[in-house]
DNA sequence: ATAAAGTGTTCACTATAATAAACACTTTCG
DNA sequence: CGAAAGTGTTTATTATAGTGAACACTTTAT
């Protein structure tokens, strides 16, 4: 019993301090997050303080305040430490070296939701990377010069202003078949480096 | 009274649906689940009939009966299949109109991983769009111009060959503080319109 | 055939989550 | 200054979540 009841307050300590801090990240008070979300502002303050285990209607209910899913809830990070948003030219991580060139924004991070690269494919420039197919999808947008891509066996040279969006089951390639260097961004996800 | 009543009823299918769904996923019997997580079997019986409404806690604690997260638990996606590979400039959806303009690779599909844009604000044009927050991550490389991003508070203007990466449960805004026109880049997941 | 052991469900009873109202305190404003 | 409105917290009461024991039923085994 004993162990059990410990047990529980860490629980509440935890869901509490993702509330508390989501509230105040978003500027609330108990009572107006109450009002939002009808649920009493005595259950948010006890919830917080960790001296109630809320169900899991009553969270679902006080979530309705923000545009955060029960999912969401439970998997951000409360880290103080705060993760990087911005990058330079230079703090695009370089992944490869030739005749393509991929640089990733936002570094190598784990549990990245989406792979963002800015490519580019010098003339006669093409890639193994794609050969075989994995899970997910992915998309780009062509910046400049001229991008063949083959999608399950339907090939496309693609110019500047124009982009493609495709499962990534399907085989693919590309090649820079032109005489200039061709720069395109694309997003992957789930990234598969 | 009545209306809070239905609305948990349908919280609580959800959550029973989900346990059950897992329950049976990993092979187990409503007691064998109850052994492994110390739950009484008449509760587990009760949340998956949905006529009970478990708290954080408990739920908690039956997971650990799984090799799964709260979080997990709580996420399910689910992915479509498309047809459309290649878009040509003038097939990209134009989303908005205004100063801003927001033009879509792969058209406004349902269950896509991925919402990849092709933005251009005016000189002043900013959006409300983002003024909340809202699910998943989205990043954003600058081709051309200036953008003043600000993203919990944190306020960096970017310019062509910046990018950005952070999680959209974050506050953020977008605008073109320049003179000329700017035009990036961005990738969200998941889709948000 | 018929125990024995399994399955999910139902039902009083106890533990506790959720509520409304009062509390102590701080800030705002006339 | 002092009233008004804000903040989070505490408390008694009500509603309900969680439990163990019995239930009805199916499957396995001797």
């Amino acid at each position: 019993m004993a162990d059990k009841r410990s047990d529980t307050c860490r629980d509440q300590d935890e869901v509490g301090f993702r509330l508390k801090h989501l509230r105040t990240e978003y500027g609330l008070s108990q009572r107006q997050l109450s009002k939002k979300s009808g649920v009493a502002n005595a259950t948010i303050s006890q919830i917080e303080a960790g001296s109630l285990n809320p169900t899991v209607g009553t969270l679902r209910k006080i979530l309705t305040g923000f545009p955060i899913s029960l999912a969401t809830f439970f998997d951000r990070t409360i880290e103080t430490g705060q993760e990087k948003i911005f990058f330079a030219k230079s703090e695009l991580t370089e992944l490869s070296e030739g005749l393509v060139s991929y640089r990733q924004v936002g570094g190598v991070r784990q549990g990245q939701a989406i792979q963002f690269l800015w490519e580019r494919y010098e003339p006669g420039g093409n890639t193994g990377r794609h050969a075989f197919a994995h899970e997910g999808e992915e998309c780009g947008f062509i910046i400049s010069g001229e991008l063949t891509v083959t999608v399950a066996g339907r090939t496309q040279s693609l110019k500047a202003g124009e982009a493609y969006y495709f499962k990534s089951d399907q085989p693919h390639t590309f090649k820079n078949e032109g005489v200039t260097p061709c720069e395109l961004i694309t997003a992957c996800t789930p990234p598969s480096f």
